[in-house]
DNA sequence: ATTTTATCGATATATTTTTATCTATTAAAC
DNA sequence: GTTTAATAGATAAAAATATATCGATAAAAT
């Protein structure tokens, strides 16, 4: 990761292992909100989440968040201290990209909200699909997405489409403007150097969980 | 990571941001030999998938596959180094619990089976998915998992259901014996020491997309 | 009030992962 | 055949990340 402390901010970047927690400790934190308990140690969040205590409270410092000896952290003050890290309200808009059922199950997904994801609308090129809606949004006919995109000023798009299309609707997507590609096809993007591709790699996930699995029966 | 060098096997344990990429190289170096392409330079490879050709070299070294000068490695000996260091070619069979869009998408996916992954059937509570059959599997009621489960001596379970039901299908999953789980609902899984979750967790990958996002646009 | 205990925060250390450098090898060009 | 260029492989350095240690602080117990 480019760690670029340039610039007037303060904010030095997070590192990448921290980003990727944080959303995890936000989800427990909320649980734990709901269940009306009001402070938690990085010990039983740790416990928890099968991580170390001195994890748990380094990623929670660079969040800004401060805990008191003896109680632990303010879970409302550190749910909002991610929620101002992660960006988590100000929502970004974006447009999503084929609508199997890997699509359809983003589209339907409640959370995304929460982090800040709104999807806006959905595209497709099968005429029986164009002009359905789903979980209120409304599928187009993938001629259109330039338009929309430009016109909503959208920076995200989110590809869940086949293998084979998933190159051909990412350089769309770039010459439409957009900068942040959310891609759930399984084939690598190519892309201009000032647009971000992050991959939901399933594949990788997978060897890690059978490598674990077989490592645990040997010994 | 816990590295466990003990035992009688040659087998050093493979770093975890090398295991994610492997199935990365994979599948490139798939679509090169699909392309006719014979051998493949590692700064090639590195070209194409943004990574530095040393990280590139590094990686494929665990696997054993080996490169000669000037024309790079052989595709196929590394595609099948890599099947073995990932155990594509023994086929893993899974349960899968909760055929909503994201299951049968899951369902649905053709490449599992490349990755040595064979999902045999699913399980739903709903008595309108019961006894449907999506892309040649089956889907049963939940009642009847853990006598598939032993019956079949699975290992690994997928889980695809609702947030508020996916603890409850976790525990019956370790109690039917299965000693892996791919959770792809948006919770954290309390399981016993000798169960491996995998998380597939979107929230985080969307997390550095938009911080990344965000630093480029500062910049 | 004093002691004890749980906890955070800061600093230091260890480990892991990435990147760089240099050498050896091999195919191609001359 | 000899030279040249591209490349892997080994070793070393640097950077990033995770873990440990210790002192400070605040609540609870005595």
């Amino acid at each position: 990761m480019v760690k670029k402390d340039q610039g007037n901010s303060e904010l030095v970047s997070i590192p990448e292992p921290t980003l990727r927690r944080l959303p995890i400790y936000y989800k427990y934190l909320k649980m734990k909100f709901d269940e009306k308990d009001r402070y938690v140690s990085c010990t039983t969040i740790a416990k928890n989440l099968n991580l170390k205590s001195i994890q748990v409270r380094k990623d929670l410092q660079v969040t800004g968040a401060t805990g008191k000896p003896k109680v632990g952290y303010h879970i409302e003050s550190v749910l909002s201290a991610i929620e101002t890290c992660l960006g988590y309200n100000n929502v970004k808009d974006t447009l999503l990209v084929g609508t199997g059922h890997l699509g359809l199950a983003l589209l339907g997904y409640k959370g995304f909200r929460e982090y800040g994801l709104n999807i806006v609308a959905a595209f497709d090129t099968d005429p029986h699909k164009i002009g359905a809606v789903y979980h209120g949004k409304k599928v187009y006919n993938l001629s259109q997405f330039k338009l929309l995109a430009q016109r909503l000023k959208i920076q995200i798009g989110i590809i869940t489409t086949p293998a084979e299309v998933a190159q051909i609707v990412c350089d769309q997507m770039v010459e439409s403007g957009i900068k942040a590609i959310w891609n759930f096809a399984p084939v690598h993007l190519m892309v201009p150097a000032d647009v971000i591709v992050q991959n939901e790699n399933m594949s990788s996930s997978l060897a890690v969980l059978s490598k674990q699995l077989l490592e645990r029966k040997r010994s």
